[in-house]
RNA sequence: GGGCGCAUAGCUCAGUGGGAGAGCACCUGCCUUACAAGCAGGGGGUCGCAGGUUCAAAUCCUGCUGCGCCCA
């Protein structure tokens, strides 16, 4: 075995035989209890990033636990068409050729789409193996497959059958860029520095005028009246009259309604129901007719007189000039306010009215709300239910339909000769009243509405699939918390609807890792960090491993500690087990027969930290996982069970050394087991490696993985364990042990007694038990701190008479000659800091203890571990003290 | 405008009512036959600010400041 852990000699080849094993296949008539989980399906146009990583690595680690404790876990991968995103790859892709989408047509587009997906559609999946995720790859699933667009049909005609779907003229939120209204959620606000640009509306009738505030004077030709608040008084005398709005005079209401903020501007808003949304709602609320000023192109129309045919935006100055011709200019002032943008490609929204499909949501969103207030369907962490719940009470409607070539197309046609409409899922050649020519509406879905279906489309339903019969509903759900609206509240909506259930029993809403400047990634600012880079510098099981330690709850700055954390953890494991493997008789084989103070322990920990590493997996809590993981092979193992270990593995006695090797094998082999959901790679080639019982030789460690795959991690199940192995008597021999070799050793940095100097020490414990491990295990402890156990003492008077320094650990203290070794001033100070210290402790003791209400209200044991402690602390000040005196031969003064 | 979250060591973060922790960085000493991606020892923090609740507050409450995010 290498010195070093080399992740990409291993990760590879284990993953290749995982792969053509099939070991990540889950059956579809499982005879065991069943976990599974959908991937939230990734943009067919996309590559691995740091988001996906950690979901990944999320997902995994909670698909290879589960499989360990017996469970048929089905991770089911795919991913989703992404309409506007592919679209724009193919159009980028064939403006190369110098064509665009209409120079090929519908039906030709679409195969080029299809080409490139055929090309580069998977990327996401395949980099996920590199990650190691146990994802079900044979049954990657598309937003697009045949089966799937079918069941997209069938919920469409369905829900236009209930009412729920329907086609109306509304203002949408339209993206010029893309050609297409997109959905509210769609929309991204960002804060943009503009201005707000004051404008006179004569009141007809009279020599008074408003003014308005706008941010977009360019809409003014679409005013359809002014509004005020009902109680500002500055302007109660117009409601009611009539103004006329500059640039196209024409004559509209001056209408009071609520929702005038009169601290805005002037207090007195100009009314465009057909471009803004507000403006609608108060339209609505007044009956004002809307008009349309702006063209689907973003430029303005005959509405907007002589600016006709100009871009909108563009058109605003020269609007702003006119006006300062007509002397109806105010003024304009700086002003910052939110701008809505096209999520995908951040052009300004143009709010447009529009005939368009709609699903109002209503009616599905409350069954929704009470699967999560009921607890059916939980959050983690819990304060998402409330947003959750929150929202979708002030669900509105949906705007379905995207003026896309690429996705789900409509399944409705419109006859030319009469009015009907046909809703299908059959493909309509002539109208079913009139026998007339038909057209199949142009327009596609909206991406999500398909991916709505995702947990239980990918099963097969509507078939009633014996997949969908094991693993729906699923277990969980991980996901970065963006999508919340987008996705997971409509499939909870959908699955309740369709498939009869919740889609899931849990949702993981993990973090963002953000970049080091505290803000998302950005591709643009180049403040990304490709996690494929991290793999490939410090392997697979280090990126995941330093993924999980920085992630709990919170959204995290990604430090590149982390990750090396990881790599250097993976190599200590390494390590561990290079000296188990390579150091253990040829006769051993994992099976526990712990018996000397130290195995005691150590199993004792191990069964503790199994229960505590189930409980903290079955909660999600993976960072947690992750320390306690870390701590236990670092702190606990390395630091002192195979130093302790070593003294009999290497001793002479035989028994000794077969007891010990099997013992070791069997720690490492359900550490491993322990760990392995985190780290797959790593513990999966380790495993491989341990002797069975009945070899009689320890295997070919360490030699490079041929891709044959030895016993097989994804087999085993997670340790089991024996009750029995609680010790807390061998706990605290140990944490005597330990707390004895690290004060001996700080008190030899302190004092300076060189390495060399070997002394037999004195150990006083008033009850000798507390001694064990140091007598059981005095090579090591002779090993480890460079002293003799000279004897075991119960009282001080037991002691041999002469100098000595005092050295306190839990439960006993031990007592270090200092006999011509030490330097008087080195003694002095380092007995002064003791009692300094002891004081302190003394000091803040009594203090609580002098508090009549701390003793009076205080838990007993709080009050009693206080009085332990003055008493611990007076003892500490009096041994100093003591020392001091015959050690110096003078009194301390403090 | 409404809401959510965060502020702890030089950096990145744990800890969420009873003696301030980790990793990295820093200082000292070690190539000790598992590991220098390591070992041993060490220094470093009025836990953002101000009030309050409590016998007891980094932890609970209120306000403030700063940062991030979501919704309108």
């Amino acid at each position: 075995m290498s010195a070093r852990y080399s992740p990409h000699e291993v990760e590879e080849p284990l993953m290749r035989g995982w792969l053509e094993s099939g070991a990540f296949h889950a059956s579809a008539t499982p005879d065991k209890p069943t976990y599974s989980i959908v991937i939230p399906p990734p943009n067919v146009t996309g590559s691995l990033h740091m988001g996906h990583a950690l979901n990944g690595t999320i997902q995994d680690v909670l698909v290879r636990y589960n499989r360990l404790r017996g469970r048929e876990a089905l991770w089911l991968v795919g991913t989703d068409h992404a309409g506007i995103a592919t679209q724009n790859k193919v159009e980028a892709r064939i403006a190369q050729e110098g064509l665009r989408k209409e120079d090929l047509g519908r039906e030709e587009f679409a195969r080029r789409v299809w080409e490139w997906r055929e090309e580069f559609g998977s990327t996401i999946i395949h980099q996920l193996k590199s990650l190691g995720c146990a994802c079900d790859y044979e049954r990657e699933r598309f937003t697009m497959d045949d089966a799937y667009h079918a069941a997209v049909l069938r919920v469409f005609v369905d829900l236009y059958d209930k009412g729920d779907i329907y086609r109306d003229v509304y203002l949408v939120n339209w993206c010029v860029r893309c050609g297409s209204a997109i959905s509210d959620l769609e929309v991204e606000h960002v804060d943009r520095s503009d201005k707000l640009y004051y404008v006179r509306y004569p009141v007809v009738g009279t020599d008074d005028h408003l003014t308005v505030a706008t941010t977009r004077p360019e809409t003014i030709v679409a005013d359809t009246a002014v509004a005020v608040n009902p109680n500002d008084p500055r302007y109660g005398k117009f409601v009611g009259m009539t103004a006329l709005v500059p640039l196209v005079g024409r004559e509209v209401p001056i209408i009071a309604d609520g929702h005038v903020d009169p601290e805005f501007g002037t207090g007195a808003l100009k009314i465009t129901p057909g471009h803004d949304p507000n403006d609608w709602e108060i339209g609505q609320r007044h009956g004002l007719p809307a008009v349309s000023a702006i063209d689907f192109d973003g430029r303005l129309n005959a509405e907007a007189g002589e600016f006709a045919g100009r871009d909108a935006e563009e058109a605003r100055g020269d609007m702003v000039q006119r006006l300062q011709e007509l002397g109806l200019f105010e003024r304009e002032e700086d002003y910052r306010h939110s701008v809505g943008t096209c999520y995908r490609c951040g052009t300004v929204i143009q709010p447009l009215l529009s005939l368009q499909w709609f699903m109002d949501m209503k009616r599905l969103a409350a069954p929704a709300i009470e699967c999560v207030e009921d607890g059916r369907v939980s959050f983690s962490p819990d304060r998402w239910a409330d947003i959750y719940v929150e929202w979708m009470r002030g669900i509105r409607p949906w705007c379905l339909s995207r003026q896309l070539w690429w996705g789900h197309r409509l399944p409705v046609w419109y006859c030319d000769d009469c009015e009907k409409v046909t809703v299908s899922v059959e493909p309509q050649s002539a109208c079913p009243e009139c026998g007339g020519n038909v057209r199949q509406d142009e327009d596609v879905l909206d991406t999500w509405f398909s991916s709505a279906m995702w947990p239980f489309a990918t099963l097969g339903w509507p078939e009633k699939t014996p997949e969908l019969d094991a693993y729906y509903p699923t277990s969980v759900l991980s996901t970065a918390r963006d999508i919340l609206y987008l996705w997971v509240a409509r499939m909870i909506m959908m699955g309740l609807e369709y498939a009869d259930d919740i889609p899931f029993h849990s949702v993981i809403v993990h973090p963002t890792i953000l970049a080091s400047d505290g803000r998302r990634m950005s591709k643009s600012l180049g403040t990304g960090i490709d996690p494929l880079e991290l793999i490939a510098e410090y392997g697979a099981d280090a990126t995941r491993f330093g993924l999980l330690y920085m992630s709990s709850v919170q959204d995290v700055r990604f430090s590149a500690d982390r990750i090396e954390m990881g790599r250097n953890f993976a190599n200590k494991l390494w390590n561990a087990s290079r000296l188990i493997l390579s150091g253990v008789h040829p006769n051993a084989t994992p099976v526990a027969v712990p018996r000397t103070c130290a195995d005691r322990w150590i199993f004792s920990r191990l069964g503790a930290v199994t229960r505590e590493l189930a409980g903290l997996y079955d909660s999600f809590d993976l960072a947690e996982a992750a320390r306690v993981g870390y701590r236990f092979v670092w702190n606990e193992v390395c630091d002192w069970y195979l130093e302790i270990a070593k003294s009999r593995l290497y001793g002479e006695d035989e028994g000794e050394r077969l007891d010990v090797s099997c013992t070791l094998l069997s720690l490492l082999d359900s550490t491993l087991r322990l760990l392995h959901p985190m780290m797959p790679f790593v513990t999966a080639e380790l495993y491989r490696n341990l002797p069975r019982a009945g070899e009689t030789s320890v295997s070919t460690a360490g030699d490079v993985n041929d891709g044959s795959i030895g016993p097989d991690i994804l087999a085993a199940l997670f340790p089991d364990i024996d009750p029995a192995w609680d010790d807390p008597a061998a706990e605290q021999a140990m944490d005597a042990f330990i707390g004895a070799v690290s004060g001996i050793r700080s008190a030899r940095e302190e004092l300076e007694l060189p390495r060399s100097v070997s002394a037999g020490v004195w150990v006083v414990a008033a009850e000798t038990e507390r001694a064990r491990a140091m007598t059981e295990h005095e090579a090591a402890f002779r090993q480890l701190c460079g002293c003799e156990v000279a004897g075991v003492a119960t009282k001080d008077e037991e002691v041999p008479p002469g100098r000595y320094t005092s050295i306190q650990a839990p439960g006993l203290k031990v007592l270090l000659p200092l006999e011509g070794l030490v330097d008087v001033d080195k003694e002095r100070a380092r007995l002064l800091a003791r009692a300094a210290k002891a004081q302190s402790d003394i000091d803040r003791a009594r203090s609580k203890l002098g508090n009549k209400g701390f003793v009076a209200n205080a838990p007993a044991e709080v009050v009693a571990e206080m009085r332990e402690r003055l008493e611990a602390g007076e003892r500490l000040l009096a041994e100093a003290e003591r020392q001091y005196r015959e050690r110096l031969g003078e009194e301390m003064s403090s």
